[in-house]
DNA sequence: CGAGCGGATGTTATCGACAACATCCGCGTC
DNA sequence: GACGCGGATGTTGTCGATAACATCCGCTCG
C-alpha cells in the first residue's frame, strides 16, 4: 500500500493537478463516463492511487443530492427474524454501494415514528427501508410527505403492481400442512400481534390450509413474539376443545407454549404437536427440539432492498424471489 | 402542524428572507449564538416554523467538517448481548444528536474489518464504535491511521486511563460464586471463542473467583456462543472427574450443554448445575429454566457511546458506570 | 480548403451551510 | 459634537464536488 499522508484528504483538484488534467475531467473520471482517452485515464487513476484520493460524500450530496445512503426503520433488533432481515438488506446494499442508517423506534406511538421518519429525511437517505411492519408505521408512513422511495410490507409503498413476497401467509401455509399430513384435525395457533402484518399473514396462510380441508382454527390466540406470550397463551389454550396441534408464529412463542403444557401436564409430542417459524438456532437443542418452518430472513432482506434500490435507482425490478420457506422436522410433532 | 411545502426544500436563504435579515443572522441562530436580539431571534423562529426550515447537513459538514454520525461496527447482530448493545448505544447517540452508522463484517479476516473502516471514514462519522470485540479488529482499529474517535473492548482506542468496564469479568466471578455458593467444588466452563475479549474477561472472572478457594476449572471447553457449540462441549464434558457444575459464558451454549447432558442420562440440576450467562428472554420457560448471570447490555452500550462521545466532544469523561451483573437464579442450578 | 461536426477536455457557476471580515449604529466620553 | 467602542448584523469567500456551458482539435465532406 502506498504512503498516504495524514493530512488533509485530497481533493479532486489536487488529483487533477498531480494527473496534469482538469479538475472536471477526474469528476467525469470518477461517475465513470466513458469519453475519455485511455491515455488520460490512466494518469488519473495513477493519480488518484497514489495520493490515496477518496471522494468527498458531503461535496457530491449537496450538489448532486444523490444519497448513498438508507434509512432503515426497525425495532425489535435483537428479534432474530427482524435482525435477519436487516442483515440481508444490509448486504444487499452495500454491494449496491450503499450504506445503511438504522433508526430503531423507541415505541409504538405516531409521535416517534413520524420522527423517525424526519430524522431520516434530515439525514438526506435516498429512499426508506421499514423493517417495523405494523399499520401504525404503515399509516404514518403513508401520510408522511414522502419524495423518496419506500419500502414497507413486503412492497413498495407507491407501486401497485409490485408482487409481495407471499412467504410469510406461504409459511402458515406450511405449519397447518405439516400438521395435517401428520393426522391432526384440530389446531389452535398462537399469532403475533394482530397489528403486524406478518402475523396476520402467517394466521391467513394456516387458516387457509385447514379450509381446504373443511377445518377451522380451534383457537386463536394472540401473543406478542415473546415467550412470555407464548406461555401465557399455552396457559389459556381449552385443551378440553380436543386440540392436538398448536402453529405457534415464532419459535419464542412456541417454546413458551411447551413450556405451559408441560406445567399443564400435557407432553409434547406425545399429546400435544407443536410447531413454530424462524428455526431459531436454538430450536435444535431443546427438549422437545422443536419442530418448525423456516424461512430465509437474509434472502427477504436481499429482496426488500434490491426492490428499493431499483426503485431508487430508476430501473425496473428484475427482483429475484426470495425461496419458500420450508418445514424443519424435529421432536415437537408427531403424528396421531 | 403547519402546512410544509413539498417542493425544494427551505435554505438558510429563505428563512432570511421570510424573517427579512440576512442568512448569516439565522446561521448564527442556529448555531446557538447569542449575541442575537430577542426581537430578530423571534422572527428568526418564526420563519424557520413557518417554511418548516431543516438544515441541510451535507451542507454544514462540507464546510464545517463537524459530522453527526457515528460508525457502529459489529458482527453477530442476531445474537441477543450485541444487538441490546448496539441498541443502547444508539440510545444514548440519538441523546445527544448523532445518527449510527451500522457497518456488520462479513467475515472475520482483515480485509473486511480494514474495509468496514474505510468505508466508515469515507462517510466521514465522527467516531466509531466497535461491538465486535475480538482481538483482529481490535489490531486492525489500532494500525489503521486514526483521526477520529475509536471506542473497543470497553475503552477509548486511545485512552490510557479509561477505566474499562469490569462487568464481563464481573459476570464469571458472579457464577462461579453462585455454584460456590451451592456447595459445587468440581466445576467446568465453556466459553466462547478465546479470540473475543468478553470470552476471556469472563473465563478469567470465573477461574480468579475459583481461585480465592483454592479452586481451578476442571474442564475449559471452548465454544463459538452458538448452542450447536455448547451441545459439542457438553458431549466432550469429562464427567468421569466428577464435576457437577458448568458455567456457560452465554445461554445458548448453555442450552446446548443441557440438551447434550440430557442425551447423555445426565439430568440437569439434579446431576449437573448449569449457569449461563445474558437472561435471554426464553431462558424463564426452557425446561428446567436457565439459571444466569444478567448483563444490563442497554447500559453497557450507554455507557461505551457516553464515552465515545465525550471524546468525540472534547469534554472530560464524566459517565456513569453501567450497574453491576447479577444472578437469576432458576432450575438448572440447585445444592449439592 | 474551409465549414461543420463531434469527441475530448477546460472554465465557470452552483449546491447550502459556516467562517472571516466589514459595516452599522447607539451610547458614553472628553 | 466628534471619537471611539462594542454589540448586532451584513457581505463576501470557502468547503469539494457536479452541472452547464465553452473551447479546442482533428477529421470528413462538399
Amino acid at each position: 500500500m502506498d504512503p498516504v499522508t495524514v493530512g488533509k484528504p485530497a481533493t479532486i483538484y489536487d488529483v487533477a493537478r498531480a494527473a496534469g488534467v482538469s479538475h472536471q475531467t477526474v469528476s467525469r473520471y470518477l461517475r465513470g463516463y466513458d469519453g475519455i482517452r485511455p491515455q488520460t485515464r490512466g494518469r488519473v487513476e495513477v493519480a488518484i492511487k497514489s495520493l490515496g484520493y477518496r471522494p468527498n460524500l458531503a461535496a457530491r450530496l449537496l450538489r448532486s443530492r444523490t444519497s448513498t445512503r438508507i434509512g432503515a426503520l426497525a425495532h425489535e433488533m435483537s428479534e432474530m427474524g427482524p435482525a435477519r432481515v436487516v442483515q440481508g438488506a444490509y448486504q444487499a446494499a452495500r454491494r449496491a454501494g450503499y450504506v445503511l442508517d438504522v433508526v430503531m423506534l423507541d415505541g409504538y406511538d405516531d409521535k416517534s415514528i413520524s420522527d423517525a421518519i424526519d430524522l431520516l429525511t434530515e439525514q438526506q437517505v435516498a429512499g426508506i427501508f421499514a423493517t417495523a411492519q405494523t399499520d401504525r408505521v404503515k399509516a404514518v408512513l403513508e401520510q408522511h410527505p414522502r419524495n423518496i422511495p419506500i419500502f414497507i410490507d413486503s412492497r413498495m409503498l407507491t407501486t401497485v403492481d409490485g408482487r409481495p413476497s407471499p412467504n410469510n401467509e406461504f409459511a402458515g401455509r406450511v405449519a397447518a400442512e405439516a400438521l395435517l399430513a401428520l393426522g391432526h384435525r384440530t389446531m389452535a395457533t398462537v399469532t403475533g400481534p394482530m397489528e403486524w402484518h406478518v402475523s396476520r399473514d402467517r394466521l391467513d396462510g394456516f387458516a387457509d390450509a385447514l379450509a381446504i380441508h373443511g377445518l377451522t382454527p380451534a383457537a386463536v390466540l394472540e401473543g406478542d413474539w415473546s415467550p412470555r406470550s407464548g406461555y401465557e397463551a399455552g396457559m389459556l389454550l381449552p385443551i378440553d376443545t380436543g386440540i392436538t396441534g398448536v402453529f405457534a408464529a415464532n419459535d419464542h412463542m412456541a417454546l413458551g407454549v411447551i413450556r405451559a403444557l408441560g406445567e399443564r401436564g400435557i407432553r409434547v409430542p406425545h399429546d400435544m404437536s407443536v410447531v413454530g417459524v424462524d428455526d431459531i438456532p436454538e430450536a435444535a437443542f431443546l427438549t422437545p427440539s422443536l419442530s418448525t418452518v423456516r424461512l430465509d430472513f437474509e434472502a427477504e432482506g436481499h429482496y426488500a432492498m434490491n426492490c428499493l434500490i431499483a426503485e431508487i435507482e430508476g430501473r425496473s425490478t428484475p427482483v429475484e424471489d426470495p425461496p419458500h420457506p420450508f418445514l424443519v422436522e424435529r421432536d415437537s410433532t408427531r403424528s396421531r
